[in-house]
DNA sequence: CTTGAACCTCTAGTCACTATAGGGACTAGG
DNA sequence: CCTAGTCCCTATAGTGACTAGAGGTTCAAG
């Protein structure tokens, strides 16, 4: 019925090192230990961790998954808050694949261009030393 | 002709303590200084920096520009490996936009199930929650 | 010569982990 | 009971690409 960080890493696909920092940064509380302080988890750890995991995989930073868990600790408050929180993040995702869109188009054009000669004459080269371009803001991958 | 680090900033839209970070990881050879030791930046060193932040703003990493730089400097070569290196980048960006449209697509549908009501009933909630879906990898931005 | 903006170095902080060092605990077999 | 091997523990430092702050110096204008 309880097992170790290692188990719980295994069933959750979550590595030992990540779960402990969870539980050092607050998002998981801490567990009951053994007499030689290893940690045991059960059942109930495992849905949280998932959670967490799996709003880690829809790119939810850690205080957006604090607030989630804090909801789903209290299912009688309203849910707009969650919704706010999961539009944000939409709204995040649509200009990131908005702004790689732009950058795969000129990733596109500089590759096309390129005759792939000497360097001298390089499209690639070429493209990052022209300095009249738009200045769109920085890439963020 | 030469002018201070705060003008280099202006004209290149780069940061000052950027620009000192990138001659301290060498990507900006350390320029003349003045007697009282401040910098004194000359137009290679515009070109040289809208280069940089060009190659950034299309997602290279510093690693990458450090070798795009070199080849810059090298213009005899083949640019074969100019062409490996945006490859490489515009792959990594299809795979990016790929993964965070399956993100999208997940969002939106979490966010169009939830009748918004009590976060008891909340889809967004459920959702993630739910540990009876796929395994991807982490999203990363 | 004085003021104030711009410059200098150095250190630490960001985010979400990941890696390493140096040890202790648990389990299975002999 | 002993040992071997695997797992576990804490604590600290490192990642990438900057950004922020402290505390002090230099420059250009008036």
């Amino acid at each position: 019925m309880d097992f170790s960080i290692g188990e719980l890493a295994r069933r959750t696909q979550v590595k030992v090192p990540t779960i402990r920092y969870y539980e050092q940064i607050g998002l998981l509380a801490p567990p009951p230990r053994t007499e030689g302080q290893q940690r045991r988890y059960d059942k109930k750890s495992i849905a949280r961790l998932a959670f967490i995991r799996h709003a880690r995989e829809l790119g939810f930073n850690i205080e957006a998954i604090r607030a989630l868990l804090s909801l789903q600790d209290n299912p009688d408050q309203s849910c707009n808050v969650a919704d706010r929180i999961a539009s944000a993040r939409l709204a995040e995702v649509e200009d990131r694949i908005a702004s790689l869109s732009a950058l795969r188009t000129e990733l596109q054009r500089m590759l096309e261009e390129c005759a792939c000669g000497r360097v001298a004459e390089c499209r690639v080269i070429e493209t990052l030393a022209d300095n009249s371009h738009r200045h769109g803001r920085l890439a963020e991958s």
